[in-house]
DNA sequence: TATTGTACCTAACAAACGTTAGGTTTGCAT
DNA sequence: ATGCAAACCTAACGTTTGTTAGGTACAATA
């Protein structure tokens, strides 16, 4: 069982990384070769651009997610059942990942026109999932909302949140901060009557 | 009355916007200088470096946060009422002057240790004046909330989130998006009996 | 053994960068 | 008019950057 990891997966993992601790544009290719364990023109056998590498990793990632939270969705009968579930797997995806997901939030703005239409488009499909629980929770539940999207975009910058501040093994889990998020979005602050 | 505004004000104003374009790295001082209407060189007759643009920037905008949060807060009753207010505060700061929140909230990685150390510190007061609110909310209305920092940074992330969608004349106001958080936060999505 | 393609190294390129030194202009106080 | 300091310009510096060209090591194939 030895270390089946490609070179270009080490480089990719290394890269968002390295971008995440000092940003695309302050980044250098020689520093995450040497991450990588190769010389700097080297990682030109694997990838054609320092652009590209962003892109792969921003794309992967988006797709990554798409999926991921599709799975997770299956067998859900009611809204509350999903959004629970969409809770729970935005937190811990982005605590499992947070390199990966940090750059793919925050490094939209260094994609080159074309890259970014395409990782905008699925960063819409993903929103767009979460929209449709919104929606169908106040046409079958009654939730309190008018705008899904609005809530959508409070929903996951408040989830994403988590990776900025969150270290393994310092009193609690991801479990339980999802369930209080969940309580939070579902119940609110303020007490409620006994049902 | 005529543009009184400091060339040192100018050039703060136009790295907020061109650092939040391109990122600190990304950003470069000829680029900068060229926007504020001055040559490259002349940027060193205000600032010593590109460093304490930077740290100029972050250091006044969160002075200048915690200086208005804690007016707003003036004459608040109950912690629901400063809730509210800090709520409406907090979404309508960072929609106002979009450039500088993004950047105070974005940019630590790149200050230096000494700086970074005093940009976190006013952080930390900013976060603790709505930490203790919650504490408060618990303790004197019955708030269901148990770690009140986890539930601030919630409220913070949620908020802050708005300016990087938020479109002046774009349907809603910023009135409306804070009472919907208001109401989001309060009371959640599951709908409510009739007190 | 000869061939070939993959993975990597070395060394260099041109461009862009933050920064600096030294000179010029401008407005104001004397 | 003179002196002077603040505000700005010009031109250059040393370094770092993404990228490329050309070569080497090596395993698999024939």
């Amino acid at each position: 069982m030895a270390d089946t990891v490609s070179r270009r997966e080490i480089i990719l993992q290394q890269a968002a990384h390295l971008f995440r601790e000092k940003g695309y544009p302050g980044a250098n290719l020689r520093e995450l070769a040497r991450r990588a364990g190769i010389q700097g023109g080297s990682i030109y056998h694997h990838f054609a651009s320092k652009q590209e590498i962003l892109f792969q990793l921003m794309d992967q990632t988006m797709s990554d997610m798409i999926e991921r939270l599709t799975q997770q969705l299956v067998g859900a009968q009611t809204p509350l059942e999903k959004l629970r579930r969409t809770i729970h797997f935005h937190i811990e995806y982005h605590v499992t990942g947070p390199d990966q997901t940090y750059i793919t939030d925050e490094e939209l703005r260094n994609l080159e026109p074309e890259n970014y239409l395409k990782v905008v488009a699925k960063r819409d499909r993903y929103q767009k999932i979460i929209e449709q629980i919104m929606s169908d929770g106040k046409a079958k539940e009654g939730w309190q909302l008018d705008e899904p999207k609005l809530y959508t975009r409070a929903l996951i910058k408040m989830c994403a949140g988590v990776s900025t501040w969150y270290k393994p093994g310092g009193g609690m889990t991801v479990a339980q901060i999802a369930e209080a998020y969940i309580g939070l979005l579902c119940n609110g602050l303020l007490p409620r009557e006994e049902l």
